[in-house]
DNA sequence: TCGGATTTCTCCTGTTTTGTATAACATATC
DNA sequence: GATATGTTATACAAAACAGGAGAAATCCGA
Protein backbone atom coordinates (compact mmCIF):
# COMPACT_ATOMS: atom_id res chain seq x y z
CA UNK A 1 0.00 0.00 0.00
CA UNK A 2 0.78 3.83 -0.04
CA UNK A 3 2.54 4.25 3.32
CA UNK A 4 0.23 3.59 6.24
CA UNK A 5 -2.53 5.51 7.18
CA UNK A 6 -2.76 8.02 4.34
CA UNK A 7 -5.38 7.68 0.99
CA UNK A 8 -4.13 7.61 -2.57
CA UNK A 9 -5.25 10.66 -4.60
CA UNK A 10 -8.56 8.75 -6.30
CA UNK A 11 -9.17 6.59 -3.01
CA UNK A 12 -9.67 9.65 -1.66
CA UNK A 13 -11.69 11.09 -4.13
CA UNK A 14 -14.35 8.03 -4.79
CA UNK A 15 -14.44 7.72 -0.51
CA UNK A 16 -15.27 11.18 -0.55
CA UNK A 17 -18.17 10.76 -3.07
CA UNK A 18 -19.30 7.82 -0.77
CA UNK A 19 -19.27 9.98 1.90
CA UNK A 20 -21.12 12.63 0.31
CA UNK A 21 -23.89 10.32 -1.23
CA UNK A 22 -24.80 8.92 2.23
CA UNK A 23 -27.30 5.32 1.58
CA UNK A 24 -27.79 6.28 -1.78
CA UNK A 25 -24.44 5.76 -2.45
CA UNK A 26 -24.06 2.85 -5.47
CA UNK A 27 -21.31 2.43 -8.44
CA UNK A 28 -23.04 4.67 -11.32
CA UNK A 29 -24.28 7.49 -8.89
CA UNK A 30 -20.88 7.73 -7.31
CA UNK A 31 -19.12 7.82 -10.40
CA UNK A 32 -21.54 10.75 -11.20
CA UNK A 33 -21.35 12.51 -7.92
CA UNK A 34 -17.49 12.51 -9.43
CA UNK A 35 -17.65 13.45 -12.42
CA UNK A 36 -20.06 16.08 -11.66
CA UNK A 37 -17.64 18.07 -8.32
CA UNK A 38 -14.40 17.52 -10.53
CA UNK A 39 -14.92 18.13 -14.09
CA UNK A 40 -13.40 15.06 -15.36
CA UNK A 41 -14.35 11.63 -16.71
CA UNK A 42 -13.82 8.63 -14.62
CA UNK A 43 -14.60 4.99 -16.07
CA UNK A 44 -16.82 2.41 -14.96
CA UNK A 45 -13.93 0.11 -14.19
CA UNK A 46 -11.72 2.91 -12.27
CA UNK A 47 -14.66 3.32 -9.77
CA UNK A 48 -15.43 -0.22 -8.60
CA UNK A 49 -11.96 -1.20 -8.42
CA UNK A 50 -11.10 1.39 -6.61
CA UNK A 51 -14.25 0.72 -4.57
CA UNK A 52 -13.43 -2.82 -3.99
CA UNK A 53 -9.99 -2.08 -2.79
CA UNK A 54 -11.39 0.68 0.17
CA UNK A 55 -13.45 -2.33 1.58
CA UNK A 56 -10.94 -4.80 1.38
CA UNK A 57 -9.18 -2.20 3.30
CA UNK A 58 -12.02 -1.87 5.70
CA UNK A 59 -13.16 1.98 4.75
CA UNK A 60 -16.32 1.49 3.37
CA UNK A 61 -19.09 -1.46 3.34
CA UNK A 62 -21.79 -2.62 1.25
CA UNK A 63 -24.48 -4.21 0.71
CA UNK A 64 -27.56 -5.19 -2.13
CA UNK A 65 -30.70 -3.25 -2.59
CA UNK A 66 -33.63 -4.41 -3.89
CA UNK A 67 -34.36 -3.87 -7.34
CA UNK A 68 -35.86 -1.02 -8.51
CA UNK A 69 -39.08 -1.04 -10.95
CA UNK A 70 -37.51 0.53 -13.57
CA UNK A 71 -36.22 -0.15 -16.67
CA UNK A 72 -33.14 -2.31 -15.92
CA UNK A 73 -33.80 -1.87 -12.32
CA UNK A 74 -31.34 -4.30 -11.58
CA UNK A 75 -30.05 -4.58 -8.19
CA UNK A 76 -27.38 -2.48 -6.68
CA UNK A 77 -24.57 -2.53 -4.52
CA UNK A 78 -24.59 0.68 -2.03
CA UNK A 79 -21.49 1.62 -0.11
CA UNK A 80 -21.46 3.03 3.16
CA UNK A 81 -18.50 5.06 4.67
CA UNK A 82 -17.12 3.43 7.80
CA UNK A 83 -15.28 4.99 10.80
CA UNK A 84 -11.82 3.89 9.46
CA UNK A 85 -12.64 5.10 6.28
CA UNK A 86 -13.98 8.41 7.85
CA UNK A 87 -10.82 8.53 10.09
CA UNK A 88 -8.39 8.28 6.54
CA UNK A 89 -9.89 10.75 5.17
CA UNK A 90 -9.38 12.73 8.32
CA UNK A 91 -6.14 11.98 8.55
CA UNK A 92 -4.70 12.56 4.96
CA UNK A 93 -6.39 15.89 4.62
CA UNK A 94 -4.69 16.81 8.06
CA UNK A 95 -1.68 16.04 6.92
CA UNK A 96 -2.18 17.66 3.88
CA UNK A 97 -2.91 20.86 5.26
CA UNK A 98 0.71 20.97 7.18
CA UNK A 99 2.46 20.68 4.27
CA UNK A 100 0.42 23.36 2.54
CA UNK A 101 0.97 25.30 6.01
CA UNK A 102 3.06 28.41 4.81
CA UNK A 103 3.06 27.73 1.32
CA UNK A 104 2.76 31.26 -0.92
CA UNK A 105 2.85 30.00 -4.92
CA UNK A 106 4.28 33.22 -5.81
CA UNK A 107 1.77 36.19 -5.31
CA UNK A 108 -0.39 34.09 -7.63
CA UNK A 109 -4.21 36.01 -7.60
CA UNK A 110 -5.44 32.52 -6.58
CA UNK A 111 -6.15 31.69 -3.34
CA UNK A 112 -5.58 32.92 0.24
CA UNK B 1 -0.08 8.59 -15.25
CA UNK B 2 -2.58 9.51 -12.84
CA UNK B 3 -5.67 11.08 -14.68
CA UNK B 4 -4.84 14.17 -16.35
CA UNK B 5 -4.42 17.18 -14.76
CA UNK B 6 -4.13 16.33 -10.79
CA UNK B 7 -1.29 15.35 -8.78
CA UNK B 8 -0.95 11.36 -6.94
CA UNK B 9 -0.54 11.72 -3.41
CA UNK B 10 2.48 11.97 -2.97
CA UNK B 11 3.69 13.73 -5.62
CA UNK B 12 1.69 16.16 -4.13
CA UNK B 13 3.59 15.98 -0.69
CA UNK B 14 7.03 16.26 -2.22
CA UNK B 15 6.25 19.23 -4.76
CA UNK B 16 4.54 21.09 -1.58
CA UNK B 17 7.82 20.16 0.19
CA UNK B 18 10.12 21.85 -2.66
CA UNK B 19 7.91 24.71 -2.97
CA UNK B 20 8.35 25.34 1.35
CA UNK B 21 12.02 24.58 1.28
CA UNK B 22 12.67 27.15 -1.98
CA UNK B 23 16.35 27.54 -3.11
CA UNK B 24 17.33 24.91 -0.19
CA UNK B 25 15.61 22.27 -1.54
CA UNK B 26 17.31 18.89 -2.44
CA UNK B 27 17.36 15.45 -1.68
CA UNK B 28 17.51 15.47 1.96
CA UNK B 29 16.33 18.35 3.23
CA UNK B 30 13.19 17.73 0.84
CA UNK B 31 12.74 14.15 2.91
CA UNK B 32 13.43 15.47 6.09
CA UNK B 33 10.91 18.37 5.88
CA UNK B 34 8.22 15.69 4.72
CA UNK B 35 8.79 13.29 7.85
CA UNK B 36 8.73 16.26 10.01
CA UNK B 37 5.46 17.97 8.79
CA UNK B 38 3.78 14.91 8.17
CA UNK B 39 5.67 12.82 10.85
CA UNK B 40 6.41 9.32 9.01
CA UNK B 41 8.70 7.89 7.53
CA UNK B 42 9.90 8.30 3.89
CA UNK B 43 12.51 6.65 1.99
CA UNK B 44 14.88 7.77 0.33
CA UNK B 45 14.33 6.16 -3.26
CA UNK B 46 10.66 7.02 -2.82
CA UNK B 47 11.57 10.70 -2.99
CA UNK B 48 14.23 10.74 -5.81
CA UNK B 49 11.84 8.79 -7.58
CA UNK B 50 8.77 11.53 -7.64
CA UNK B 51 11.36 14.18 -8.21
CA UNK B 52 12.49 12.70 -11.08
CA UNK B 53 8.58 12.16 -12.49
CA UNK B 54 8.31 15.46 -11.39
CA UNK B 55 10.97 16.87 -13.48
CA UNK B 56 10.03 15.05 -16.43
CA UNK B 57 6.70 16.44 -16.37
CA UNK B 58 8.28 20.32 -16.01
CA UNK B 59 6.70 20.99 -12.46
CA UNK B 60 10.19 20.89 -11.13
CA UNK B 61 13.51 21.82 -12.54
CA UNK B 62 17.21 20.66 -11.00
CA UNK B 63 20.74 22.31 -10.66
CA UNK B 64 24.10 21.08 -9.36
CA UNK B 65 25.26 23.26 -6.90
CA UNK B 66 28.25 23.56 -5.69
CA UNK B 67 30.01 20.81 -3.14
CA UNK B 68 30.07 22.58 0.75
CA UNK B 69 33.57 23.01 2.78
CA UNK B 70 31.53 20.47 5.24
CA UNK B 71 33.27 16.79 5.72
CA UNK B 72 31.06 14.86 2.99
CA UNK B 73 29.66 18.11 1.43
CA UNK B 74 29.34 16.37 -1.83
CA UNK B 75 27.42 19.07 -4.41
CA UNK B 76 24.17 18.69 -4.05
CA UNK B 77 21.28 18.63 -6.79
CA UNK B 78 18.68 21.83 -6.58
CA UNK B 79 15.21 21.64 -7.18
CA UNK B 80 12.74 24.28 -7.47
CA UNK B 81 8.90 24.59 -8.52
CA UNK B 82 8.08 25.64 -11.90
CA UNK B 83 5.03 27.68 -12.82
CA UNK B 84 3.66 24.60 -13.93
CA UNK B 85 4.08 22.81 -10.68
CA UNK B 86 2.69 25.42 -8.80
CA UNK B 87 -0.46 25.28 -11.21
CA UNK B 88 -0.85 21.44 -10.65
CA UNK B 89 -0.57 21.82 -6.78
CA UNK B 90 -3.68 24.50 -7.03
CA UNK B 91 -5.58 22.36 -9.10
CA UNK B 92 -5.38 19.27 -7.57
CA UNK B 93 -5.83 21.37 -3.81
CA UNK B 94 -9.29 23.04 -5.80
CA UNK B 95 -10.54 19.55 -7.17
CA UNK B 96 -9.80 18.05 -3.70
CA UNK B 97 -11.43 20.96 -1.89
CA UNK B 98 -14.62 20.51 -3.79
CA UNK B 99 -15.06 16.82 -3.28
CA UNK B 100 -14.85 17.72 0.65
CA UNK B 101 -17.77 20.46 0.34
CA UNK B 102 -20.18 19.80 2.09
CA UNK B 103 -18.83 16.29 3.79
CA UNK B 104 -19.97 16.02 7.10
CA UNK B 105 -18.00 12.84 8.54
CA UNK B 106 -20.60 12.41 11.25
CA UNK B 107 -20.85 14.76 14.21
CA UNK B 108 -17.09 14.01 15.44
CA UNK B 109 -15.37 16.18 17.35
CA UNK B 110 -12.85 16.87 14.78
CA UNK B 111 -12.65 19.49 12.01
CA UNK B 112 -15.40 22.06 11.42
C1' DT C 1 50.98 14.50 2.85
C1' DC C 2 48.89 10.09 1.79
C1' DG C 3 45.31 7.12 1.98
C1' DG C 4 41.66 5.14 4.16
C1' DA C 5 37.61 5.99 7.21
C1' DT C 6 33.65 8.76 7.36
C1' DT C 7 29.85 11.56 5.98
C1' DT C 8 26.49 13.20 2.84
C1' DC C 9 24.07 12.56 -1.11
C1' DT C 10 22.54 10.54 -5.51
C1' DC C 11 21.10 6.80 -8.38
C1' DC C 12 19.90 1.84 -9.67
C1' DT C 13 17.04 -2.23 -9.33
C1' DG C 14 13.07 -4.65 -8.09
C1' DT C 15 8.39 -5.02 -6.10
C1' DT C 16 3.85 -3.84 -4.57
C1' DT C 17 -0.15 -0.73 -4.85
C1' DT C 18 -2.93 2.44 -7.34
C1' DG C 19 -5.14 4.18 -11.16
C1' DT C 20 -7.49 3.26 -15.46
C1' DA C 21 -9.78 1.38 -19.70
C1' DT C 22 -12.43 -2.06 -22.18
C1' DA C 23 -15.39 -5.36 -22.64
C1' DA C 24 -18.24 -9.06 -21.01
C1' DC C 25 -21.96 -10.49 -18.03
C1' DA C 26 -26.45 -10.09 -15.45
C1' DT C 27 -31.21 -8.84 -14.89
C1' DA C 28 -35.22 -6.19 -15.26
C1' DT C 29 -38.82 -3.89 -18.63
C1' DC C 30 -41.40 -3.89 -22.94
C1' DG D 1 -35.59 -10.92 -27.73
C1' DA D 2 -34.11 -5.94 -27.85
C1' DT D 3 -32.74 -2.51 -24.71
C1' DA D 4 -31.55 -0.04 -20.58
C1' DT D 5 -29.07 -0.04 -16.20
C1' DG D 6 -25.67 -2.09 -13.22
C1' DT D 7 -21.82 -4.90 -11.87
C1' DT D 8 -17.67 -7.87 -12.64
C1' DA D 9 -13.58 -9.61 -14.94
C1' DT D 10 -9.32 -8.83 -16.97
C1' DA D 11 -5.25 -6.42 -18.13
C1' DC D 12 -1.83 -3.03 -17.81
C1' DA D 13 0.55 1.36 -17.08
C1' DA D 14 1.90 4.56 -13.65
C1' DA D 15 2.97 5.74 -9.00
C1' DA D 16 4.77 4.61 -4.50
C1' DC D 17 8.28 2.23 -1.83
C1' DA D 18 12.45 -0.09 -0.02
C1' DG D 19 17.40 -0.80 0.25
C1' DG D 20 21.67 -0.85 -1.00
C1' DA D 21 25.40 0.45 -4.28
C1' DG D 22 28.09 4.14 -5.83
C1' DA D 23 30.14 9.02 -5.83
C1' DA D 24 32.17 12.89 -4.07
C1' DA D 25 34.21 15.45 -0.54
C1' DT D 26 36.31 16.06 4.00
C1' DC D 27 38.78 14.43 8.15
C1' DC D 28 42.51 12.45 10.47
C1' DG D 29 46.20 9.36 11.94
C1' DA D 30 50.84 7.76 10.94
Amino acid sequence: MAIDRFLGEFEQVVLLAVAQLGEDGYGTTIRREIERRTARGVSVGAVYATLARLEEKGFVTSWYGESTAKRGGRSKRHYRLEPAGAEALESTRAMLDRMWDGVDLGTRPGRA
